[in-house]
DNA sequence: CCGCTAGA
DNA sequence: TCTAGCGGG
């Protein structure tokens, strides 16, 4: 998923605390796909409501937004919108991916090796309309806001921290860099042993002796989501060329490179996103009554771990205007 | 993934 | 008090 910039890029370690009172722009498919992955029984099934709806996202979700609230950290989630037509190649390599995975893993349970089970499970994992509805009615009944993007969300969350919205972007892609996000935090979660990382655009670029446009084009020789990039070539080796030649342009020409994209058509798509410009971000009150209907009645949560949560958020309350607001 | 609990 | 392991829906 993305773009693997791993290798050229570094981080330095964050604390859950040095988040207190910012507000994070969530990468909402990013999130949901990994609880997707990974919240799911032994045997790889994920959870599911008594109508056999997947509710593992929901779990996700509820805990660990429930979680940053509890330490004062304020969730906007932005989702996705309407994929670009050079995503399509992807996506459809994504499914075939999926349903190999899919099968796999029925093969797996088959043998009963749990271990490759659930391996292969997280792999077959697939973003639903259903599952991001369920996503957002279960935000709202949380009071908790998102944003739908025009396309990226990714590129939307990090307009969102241009604009002075947000402090950061929460991915674990290091596209948002891409699309020129001052700050990613990567492996967001509350467990005991995680792994906080921040990722500093200037920083980073300052490190390389690059810009973005240059770490753009070292993106286009290793792939994105929207182009194959260069059979042979990855971080190390495209930032090695980057600098060498100075463009991608001069990088194909010198190295006499087959490529079947448009440099500048993609360069674009990082540089100039459609994102919406108008949009409120409003914390509210949590829903007590939406929460039990829609994750106890109808899919099935345990009253009381939801009633907990309830109580998690009802606690902290990010309603209250700030000082200056009220002038 | 996260919360809870059992056992140290 | 801490941590590993399990169940959640």
């Amino acid at each position: 998923m993305g773009v693997n910039l791993r290798d050229i890029i570094f981080f330095e370690k964050l604390e859950l605390k040095d988040l207190e009172g910012l507000t994070i722009a969530i990468d909402a498919s990013n999130w949901i796909y990994q609880f997707l992955s990974s919240i799911r029984q032994r045997d790889g099934t994920p959870l599911m409501d008594r109508k056999g709806r997947v509710t593992s996202h929901l779990v996700g979700i509820l805990h660990r937004t429930s979680a940053l609230v509890e330490n004062n950290i304020k969730p906007v989630y932005v989702f996705d919108g309407k994929s670009l037509a050079l995503k399509s190649e992807t996506i459809s390599e994504r499914t075939r991916m999926r349903l190999e995975a899919e099968k796999r893993w029925k093969e797996a349970l088959k043998k009963k090796d749990l271990e490759k089970a659930r391996k292969y499970a997280s792999r077959a994992s697939r973003i639903s309309k259903e599952i991001i509805e369920s996503s957002k009615e279960l935000l709202d009944a949380m009071g908790i806001p998102y944003i739908q993007a025009p396309n990226e969300g990714e590129a939307q969350a990090v307009y969102l921290v241009k604009n002075g919205d947000a402090w950061a972007v929460a991915s674990q892609d290091y596209d948002c860099l891409l699309f020129g996000a001052p700050r990613v935090i990567r492996n967001l979660a509350i467990s005991s042993d995680i792994n906080l990382e921040l990722l500093e655009l200037d920083k980073i670029l300052k490190k390389l002796g690059i810009s973005r446009e240059q770490l753009i084009d070292i993106a286009l020789l290793v792939g994105t989501d929207f182009n194959p990039g260069v059979k042979g070539i990855g971080a190390k080796r495209g930032l090695e060329l980057i600098k060498k030649f100075g463009d991608i342009y001069t990088v194909i020409k010198r190295m006499n490179l087959e490529v079947d994209f448009d440099p500048e058509v993609l360069r674009n798509i990082f540089l100039k996103p459609k994102v919406k410009k108008k949009y409120k971000i409003v914390w509210k009150r949590p829903d007590k009554e939406k929460m039990i209907k829609f994750l106890c009645d109808e899919h099935d949560f345990s009253k009381e771990r939801v009633l907990n949560v309830f109580k998690k958020l009802k606690k902290v309350d990010f309603t209250q205007r700030r000082l200056e607001e009220w002038f």
